[in-house]
Order: C-alpha cells, then structure tokens, then sequence
RNA sequence: GCCUUUGUAGCUCAGUCGGUAGAGCAGAGGACUGAAAAUCCUCGUGUCGUUGGUUCGAUUCCGACCGAAGGCA
C-alpha cells in the first residue's frame, strides 16, 4: 500500500535527524514541506539539512528557490503531489518532514483552486489600504463577499485583501472558490509528530540560535540584506538581524528577538498540530519506537 | 557594630496623600484556504519580605525582626 509519511512537529525539535533514519528504513527520499528551507541562500538561519546529510538521502525541495522567487502553499501542494506522483511509481514508501503547518495540510488535504493574484491587483490594493484604511475595504468586502465576510478576520488586513483581490480579478465572490474540491489522495498518509516539554524545546531553541550565530548567521545575513524587502527574507533569524544593521538594534537584542521570535513561531506550530488529531507523537530521542512505528505500519 | 537605601507579578520597576495594585519584558491561549518562519486576535490575584502597633480599615504610617545593596568604623 502506497503510503505518504509526515514527520513533523516544532522547530527545533529535532525533525532533520529523525527523518533521516526513518527515510533509510524506508529506502525513500526526503521531501521537504518547509517555506523557508525551500531558499537556497538560507541554509544556516533556516537549519536546513547540510551538504552531508543531502548527500546521505536524496532531499527534494530543500534549496531550490531563488530569493526573489514567488512561492506559495498552493504552488507546493501541485508541485509536491506531481513529485510525489513520480516517486510513487518506484516506491511504495515515501517521507516528507517540515514544520510549514500550511504546505503540509496542502498536501494532505489539499487546498480550493483559486486563482493566483497578479502583480498589479495585489500593488493596487496594497496602496488602497495605505490611504484608505482596512475600515474601507472590509466595506467592500461586506458588498462583494458578504458571506465570507461574516467569517474572515476583519482586523486582519492580509486576509481581507487576499478576498477582495479575487473578487476584483474574477468578478466572483472569493468564498465562491471554497469547499468545492473534495480531496482524497491516492495513498495513505501517516503523520508523525515530535514533542518536547516546552522548558526543553525553549532550551534546545535557545542553544541552536547561539550554534547558528556562531556558524555565521550574521554573515549569511549580511550577504542576503539587499534582499530584504523580498518576502522569503520576512523570516525569524534574518528580519532581526535587518534591524541591528539598521541600527534600530543591538546585536545582543537582535539575538534575543531571534530566540523569542523563534520561541513563539515553535507555539503557533504546536497550536496548529494540536487540532489534527490524526498525528501520532513521539519523543525525538525515541529513535527505536518511532522505527518500530514506521516499521509496522509500511509492512502493512 | 552604626548609618543610609531597599524588599510589590517569573524578571525590571511604577503606584496607592491609608479604602487589598499596574506597566514593560518574559510567559500563556487562540485564529488561519495561493505571502504561512507570514498575518491577525485575546489574556495580568500577586501571602505588595515577616511580625506587632495605630486605625472602622495598612501593601501604604510607626516599631521590631529577616534578606539585599552601599557608606562609616
């Protein structure tokens, strides 16, 4: 039975080093769900799989993306499943490990197909918010979409803007594109999840942010802050980092930014995984029991 | 030993001219449909060091004690 498997859990938590064993047991590559480690400039700051470990197991969608590379989760779900749809002829097993909550609900239950935003509708509303204010456009909204409008988060303008960009571009309400794709995939899917107590994964956190600074943090930082205005640099370790180069703060503070921006990134993903009750949990250092699992379930 | 300052939320501190208290940071809970490491929302009860006294009422005033910092010997 052709079976997707899904290591995550939250960063820092130890998902590369997992994955690895696991993808050995399986003979199968490592597919990547992670916006960030998608980058090819950004290997220190996003903890990325190194050279070695991409030696050791095939890694796909790990450094393949320019900065200036427009990306979204939808791309990745049509991108991930035409791969996916490729390996699955070879092998009955496959992993895919991240900590992008979205890019893996993409693939696992997909996402409604809507059409993507042009450069000039998005620039358009983007002004209009400037001058006019979100009061301004959920009114529209409320004209265009009022079904959607009574669900979305008025106060949160990306939300609002992304709906009133497709209505705009497709003269349809936005919530006309929702719940119309039913999606089942065409292999199983097991989700792995890794925990730690908080204490210990705001420690192990903390440690790593240090370990990246000391690999050259600040360098690769450096080298990618003429990009920063690109929204793959809108990232925890990097827009920190902008601030001390602009001297808005010191690197002492930019660092403890980049431990708690972190800290709280690690949360939202753990608030995220909490709702999916299909995951089955683990201990990272638990290397026996999680191979076990695997073991089991892809003999099966 | 004496003098001064000080003891309030996990931390740094504010405040109550006597009516049991609030900021920043840290922390917590939540949302999420093509920007998701993004974006947005919500949350502050703590023996006001301990113990006596004055008072209708003390964290606030007074005394003693304990802890901390500095100064004098």
């Amino acid at each position: 039975m052709k079976t997707l498997f899904v290591l995550l859990g939250p960063t820092g938590v130890g998902k590369t080093e997992s994955s690895l064993s696991i993808a050995h047991l399986l003979h199968s590559p490592i597919l990547g769900a992670d916006s960030r480690q998608l980058y090819h400039d950004l290997p220190i700051g996003t903890a990325a799989p190194t050279i070695e470990q991409q030696n050791a197991v095939r890694h796909y969608f790990v450094g393949t993306l320019a900065l200036q590379d427009y990306y979204s989760a939808a791309q990745y779900e049509h991108d991930a499943i035409e791969l996916l749809t490729k390996l699955f002829q070879t092998h009955t097993n496959i992993l895919l490990t991240g900590g992008s909550m979205l890019y893996i609900d993409a693939v696992c239950k997909g996402i409604d197909e809507i059409p993507t935003v042009d450069e000039i509708t998005r620039q358009t509303l983007q002004k209009r918010l400037q001058n006019e204010g979100l009061k301004s456009l959920t009114e529209e909204l409320k004209r265009l979409d009022p079904d959607w409008y009574q669900q979305v988060d008025l106060q949160n303008p990306r939300r609002v803007l992304h709906a009133l960009e497709i209505c705009h571009m497709t003269a349809k309400p936005f919530s006309s594109f929702l719940g119309s794709k039913q999606m089942r995939r065409p292999f199983r899917i097991i989700k792995i999840g890794l925990q730690l107590p908080r204490e210990e994964l705001y420690q192990r956190i903390n440690n790593r942010v240090d370990q990246m600074m000391q690999q050259g943090l600040l360098e690769e930082a450096q080298r990618v802050f003429p990009q920063k205005d690109y929204n793959s640099l809108n990232t925890v370790g990097y827009k920190e980092l902008f601030n001390y180069f602009e001297g808005k703060w010191t690197l002492e503070e930019a660092v403890e930014k980049i431990k708690r921006n972190t800290r709280i990134y690690a949360r939202k993903q753990m608030m995220w995984f909490n709702n999916d009750s299909s995951i089955v949990w683990f201990r990272p250092n638990k290397t026996d029991e999680i191979l076990h699992f695997v073991s089991d379930i892809s003999s099966s």
